[in-house]
DNA sequence: GCCAACGTTGGC
DNA sequence: GCCAACGTTGGC
């Protein structure tokens, strides 16, 4: 069977969660994620899929290095978590609503591709990150363009 | 802090 | 099933 490797971009808040706790971590599940959308586009994700590591809702936003998918979509157990923020009194244990993946650390950008980098080339005006008022938190990544990102920000 | 864009909710 | 009201996201 074939496998090929996806390509994802995931946004974070970095006061949330940032690619310096993920790089501590090594390893996080991506819980929290709310959007039907999002969600459809983490169950497809498959392991060794990579993942660009956005910072959102920041002074600089933009994408700050790299991980990859270490386990495939499961449920989000702070769906039940009546404390939890992320709690939604929709979901069952039989019929959980939201699921998340995990997701590891591979590096850190030396220097971050920003936002502003991303729009002021048109080689990426196509990309959903750059579209005015795109809010998805999860979205796929042409191959094209994540090469292009990562010898921006690795070197 | 503002606000445009978007998603979700709920009344009808 | 429509759509207005509301809540959230996220750049600026």
């Amino acid at each position: 069977m074939k496998k090929e490797i996806r390509y994802w971009l995931m946004k974070s808040e970095p006061t949330t969660y940032s690619i310096d706790h993920l790089k501590k971590e090594k390893k996080t599940s991506w819980e929290g994620v709310r959007n039907y959308q999002a969600r459809n586009f983490m169950q497809e994700m498959r392991t060794s899929d990579l993942v660009l590591f956005y910072h959102s809702n920041t002074t600089e936003p933009g994408v700050m290095g790299i991980g990859k998918i270490c386990k495939e979509a499961y449920p989000d157990h702070t769906q039940w978590d009546k404390k939890s923020d992320y709690y939604d009194p929709k979901a069952t244990k039989e019929n959980p609503r939201w699921f998340m993946p995990d997701v590891c650390f591979v590096k850190k950008f030396s220097t971050p591709v920003t936002l502003t980098t991303l729009k002021s080339s048109p080689f990426f005006k196509d990309m959903l990150v750059t579209q005015r008022g795109s809010r998805l938190s999860v979205q796929p990544v042409s191959k094209k363009h994540f090469d292009k990102i990562v010898s921006l920000g690795d070197r």
